[in-house]
DNA sequence: AAACCGTGGAA
DNA sequence: TTTCCAAGGTT
């Protein structure tokens, strides 16, 4: 790790900081430990630099069970930095649907074109040139450089805040920024020289199976007798968390528009929620407006057209994104006049009701969209049992 | 610095 | 049901 010396005496040690031969027994009890208990993950078969990079951009706020099966598909559809640079941004989307946070898959798409045809295909070995390719920060750049170049660099990530500061009872906030910098000071004293790579994942496997965030497994843990919160029976109350402020909520209706068999579905800016996703069109109802008059505003606002709603939502959805709360009601409606064209979203589509999950749609319109095929069908197989879709 | 940016699972 | 939070990054 550099260490910049000027940073280095205007930054406070922390009061609790480990001495040599605290480091020497946290180090081999961390790694015998992950030897043998360490978690067998897909990515870490073979830690080449492009599965490392896959893994941990995807690994960024996301549990790894949660994980697992996006890797895999995302693997075989794109297993290369060319495979995914030749590859457009719809299909890239596609293969990120239902992960979150999607200016990840974005950002990748953008960083593998930046890897191919400006950096010779290959990834930057250093933690500096990494930090410069899009969706990769301090925690993913340390972490490609430890794991799959070798360098000894830490990682400090929500895992290694909760290990560090149950080991050495720190009680500071872990959200201050001066405590953070010193987390990341001591993160890399902790950090055996040539093992930086195993020392890191044995760190996060730590936090993920043993120094949970609630009811920690103190008993089966390799640091337990040298544990400063474990001491003082701190190890439930660390790391000491703020209170996050209520998130609002909000009423949205969308509108189903079905003309001829095909459906009105249109694509959101890059820039925002759920950038570069189709989507039923619709938006928020304002104050004194009725979830009908809302629909037709809305469609008439961002796609140009007039609609005729139903006057009851065929499905009510309730979704919670990461910074508010919606309630959502979809509407089918009768399209009544005008063409439709891209007036606030990035494209407007006429999509056969078949192929609209070719199209990646985040969670909230997927579950309206799962309610309008049993809608269609239940209507066609009741209605003769002839097998062909009937659509008003 | 603080707000923004998804989703699913656990308690 | 609500709240928490999980291998963070960007603006």
């Amino acid at each position: 790790m550099a260490i910049n010396a000027r940073e280095e005496r205007e930054t406070p040690m922390p009061a609790s900081a480990p001495h040599p031969a605290r480091i020497a027994a946290i180090r081999r009890r961390l790694l015998d430990w992950w030897r043998r208990d360490g978690r067998d993950l897909p990515w870490r078969r073979r830690r080449t630099p492009y599965r490392v990079w896959v893994a941990e951009m995807m690994l960024q706020q996301t549990q790894v069970e949660t994980v697992r099966p996006y890797f895999a598909r995302w693997l075989r559809r794109f297993p290369s930095f060319r495979a995914l640079a030749a590859a457009r941004q719809d299909e890239v989307l596609k293969c990120w649907e239902g992960l979150g946070y999607y200016s990840r898959a974005r950002n990748m798409h953008a960083a593998a074109r930046t890897v191919v045809h400006e950096l010779g295909g290959r990834l930057p070995r250093t933690t500096a040139e990494l930090r410069t390719l899009p969706g990769i920060g301090p925690y993913t750049a340390g972490a490609i450089a430890s794991i799959a170049f070798g360098a000894d660099e830490p990682v400090l990530d929500g895992n290694v805040i909760r290990v560090l500061c149950r080991l050495l009872a720190i009680r500071r906030n872990p959200s201050d920024a001066r405590v953070r910098k010193s987390l990341w000071q001591l993160a890399g004293r902790l950090v055996p020289p040539g093992e930086a790579g195993p020392f890191n994942e044995a760190l996060m496997d730590l936090g993920a199976t043993i120094c949970t965030p609630r009811r920690p497994d103190c008993r089966n843990c390799p640091l337990r007798t040298i544990c400063d919160a474990r001491a003082k029976g701190l190890q439930e109350q660390l790391p000491v968390k703020t209170r996050r402020k209520a998130t609002p909520h909000y009423d949205v209706v969308v509108a189903v528009i079905i003309k001829g068999g095909r459906v009105l579905i249109d694509r959101r800016n890059d820039a925002g929620l759920l950038g570069g996703l189709w989507e039923f069109p619709g938006g928020k109802i304002e104050p004194g407006e009725s979830p009908v008059q809302a629909v037709r505003r809305e469609v008439r606002e961002e796609i140009g057209i007039e609609v005729a709603p139903r006057s009851k939502p065929f499905i009510t959805v309730s979704h919670a994104y990461s910074h508010f709360r919606i309630t959502l009601q979809a509407f089918r409606c009768r399209h009544v006049r005008g063409r439709a064209r891209a007036i606030g979203p990035a494209a407007v589509r006429w999509v056969d009701a078949d192929k609209l999950t070719t199209y990646a749609f985040p969670r909230a319109n997927q579950k309206v969209l799962r309610a309008l095929q049993t809608l269609l069908s239940d209507r066609s197989s009741s209605a003769g049992e002839s097998g062909k879709p009937e659509i008003a």
